[in-house]
DNA sequence: AAGTGTATTTTTGTATACAAAAAGGGGCGA
DNA sequence: TCGCCCCTTTTTGTATACAAAAATACACTT
């Protein structure tokens, strides 16, 4: 899927005076704003809710609305962004039924792909796995949660990866973004999302090529993430009466 | 050529409101647009490998490029059809390596769901999928292979939406859809997808609500429809040059 | 006659302009 | 003073115009 490096050394830098004109040919450029995007969903700097308006997005990224379109149809299909008819695109905030298909999905799909991971690991993506795991603990000690977060999906979808089926990975990767935006809206500010060292036991497991322990680890891994969560059917929390009265009244 | 024709049917009634498009407003449209192209693929109308230029199918359906644009972006991120960059759409000619995850991720969902189809169908649903069965064997007796292959993604479809969980039903959605084009590239012309009496007896076990049953009985069935495949890493068939040394470096 | 380089034509990529709809604000009337 | 209606402003939806790149055709050279 790295199709992106091909032409990594453009010779030719572009040497356009404004400051506001980046370099980068589109099609590299459109990957990057959406992956500006999509990071600061997950790691929720913006959150669930907020507007995203094109004319906003198109002034802070130098482009036209065009490409802010497109990318903005991308994170809908991938239901990072829920785009409303007339009224523009905005953070998803994850319902919780939503949030129990996610994890109900994750169940089946993470667990179950287990034991071809376990066949497939080589050292060097145990080496990669303890690395991450590693980033994400201290990331948690310090209480970036933000960061943190980020780094417990980051892992996951290494393992979607790790099980050779391209068409799983990129399912995983959208399930583990939406567990992000799940966390956001229903998330404990005391229980964090993977905690203490699962991560480290798992890949242990995966190390020692024990694939039935594995699924059986991640499957309580998971149960435990979503018990964690306060996944009640109206968000009786914080409820802002825009989103009810205002926009909601659809 | 006569760009000017856009609208010559068009009653232009601007009275008020003005309705965007002919009938059906705009989203309702596209909506239309992209079911009959995505139909038109799914039912070999349009075969892998098949260009599809934007302006082409801007004059068949009478919108504007735009709103082409949109739809075979979302065809793209649904692996239906491939955008390459400057060379435009065409129809998804899919890899070996992509058949066989598509089938094992069939394997691993489809299967998996069927604990939870089995306890949640109720009879209405059992009539409707008996009817889906009925109605694609009489189109495999009439040899009308498209439109049994259509009728066997849609019965596998709607098997996922009585999981009751959305996200796992869009990801077999795609999944079928994406097996249409495997069948289109590999299918034996003798072996047609879902033959026999697979899905009506798939329905016996969920009426009785033997999920364990239908289970093994579905991983039988995707075992055999893959292996009914002549997936072959090269296309012997007609292997145009350009694919090869023009696009085809991977 | 074959191959290569160039010009034309086709086709995509991007920005911009224009129109419709919704949100917000202010004025008018009761 | 409160409530309702209209007008302005903001924001999205769509089409079109223009530019860049690729495919194609053609001519010229060897």
């Amino acid at each position: 899927m790295d199709k992106l490096h091909d032409k990594e050394s453009q010779p030719s830098a572009p040497a356009r005076g404004g400051g506001a004109g980046k370099n980068g040919d589109g099609a590299e450029r459109h990957e990057a704003i959406y992956r500006a995007i999509s990071d600061a969903i997950i790691e929720h700097q913006l959150l669930p809710g907020a507007r995203l308006r094109e004319d906003a997005l198109a002034e802070v990224f130098s482009v036209s609305r065009t490409g802010i379109r497109k990318i903005l149809q991308r994170l809908a299909l991938e239901q990072l962004v829920t785009l409303t008819p007339r009224r523009g695109a905005s953070v998803t905030r994850p319902t919780a039924s939503e949030a129990r298909d996610v994890f109900a999905a994750r169940q089946l799909v993470e667990c179950g792909l287990m034991p071809d991971v376990a066949r497939r690991i080589t050292p060097e993506d145990v080496r990669d796995l303890r690395q991450m795991a590693r980033a994400e603990r201290d990331a948690l000690g310090r209480s970036e949660k933000s960061r943190a977060i980020k780094l417990s999906a980051a892992f996951h979808e290494r393992l979607g990866e790790l099980s050779g089926n391209a068409a799983l990975a990129g399912f995983i990767r959208q399930l583990c973004s939406r567990s992000s935006l799940i966390l956001a809206v229903y998330g404990n500010t005391g229980h964090l999302g993977c905690e203490s060292h699962d991560h480290d036991d798992l890949v242990g497991y995966l190390e020692r090529g024990e694939g039935t322990n594995a699924k059986a680890f991640m499957q309580r891994h998971l149960r435990e993430v979503e018990a964690s969560l306060a996944v009640v059917e109206e968000q009786a929390g914080a409820p802002d009466l825009h989103q009810i009265f205002g926009l909601g009244g659809h």
